[in-house]
DNA sequence: CTTAATTCCTACTGGAATACTAGGAATTAT
DNA sequence: ATAATTCCTAGTATTCCAGTAGGAATTAAG
């Protein structure tokens, strides 16, 4: 029951960069750098959320990324949704196709363990974190 | 994020003893067969789930196993930290040595997650579970 | 128009964790 | 004695994840 390191190296990177450039372009070496994850997996994490339209890019000389949308309106749960497909702590949740679907009566307990944990993520905005816990004077590394 | 099938088959199982045999002897053969797991695997979860005091056994001969404390006081959090070792998001929750802990700013919200996560899961019982989603006539596969 | 900086995309590899099996020792009812 | 059962350790195979590699496409700037 743990997040992979892209979910969490995501975080870190979104979360910094929300901090430091929140209206600027910055290009994956500058962010990883600051942020101390390797550059070239910092790029496969990016490639996820640019394709989830979380982030933004310019390519070519002094390209960067940038966020796709308000702070606001971006949540811990699309962020990490975006790096592990889905929150789901079993796989047959989103089956429609699960061979004990008739019988299973666990399910419903997965469910609301599921449910409870995607309110909290969304519910939380990179907006409302970097008020909460963003202190200029560190960065997350 | 996903749970193990050590997990989810322990509350399979357990589910089903709480439900058929809840003041009787119950052997792995016979457990196993009804929730659909290799005895085998089975063996292995209950090797676990005894060690951490859920369940206690009877050797030999018409021996078997049943509930060592009463249904409303095993939860799922405890029957899932048997299996799981613990339920924590991140590694380093738990850890006191851990090397980003002082600028770290992304732990509260792993620690948030943490804490809602296992206040649902403490707050679900065996006896609840069988209350609420038993039906004697069918069993869980 | 050339160069350097950058994103984009696919593929690969090593290692760790997980799922599951094997086998036999110890115990106990009959 | 025997058969049924738990107990315990070890092994294997596979899947998943972390992280790397390399080069194509794009673009700013001189």
């Amino acid at each position: 029951m743990k997040l992979s390191t892209k979910g969490t190296n995501a975080m870190l990177a979104l979360f910094n960069m929300a901090l430091i450039y929140p209206n600027k372009l910055v290009s994956i070496n500058e962010l990883a750098m600051l942020s101390n994850i390797s550059p070239k997996y910092l790029e496969q994490i990016f490639y996820s959320l640019k394709r989830d339209n979380i982030i933004t890019s310019k390519r070519g000389a002094a390209g960067g990324y940038s966020f796709a949308k308000p702070l606001s309106s971006i949540s811990v749960y699309e962020i990490l949704c975006s790096l592990e497909g889905t929150m789901e702590p079993v796989k047959c949740l989103n089956e429609i196709e699960c061979s004990r679907a008739q019988v299973c009566r666990t399910k419903p307990i997965w469910n609301a363990m599921h449910n409870r944990m995607i309110s909290l993520m969304k519910s939380l905005s990179l907006e409302q974190l970097v008020k909460d816990y963003g202190d200029k004077n560190e960065t997350i590394n």
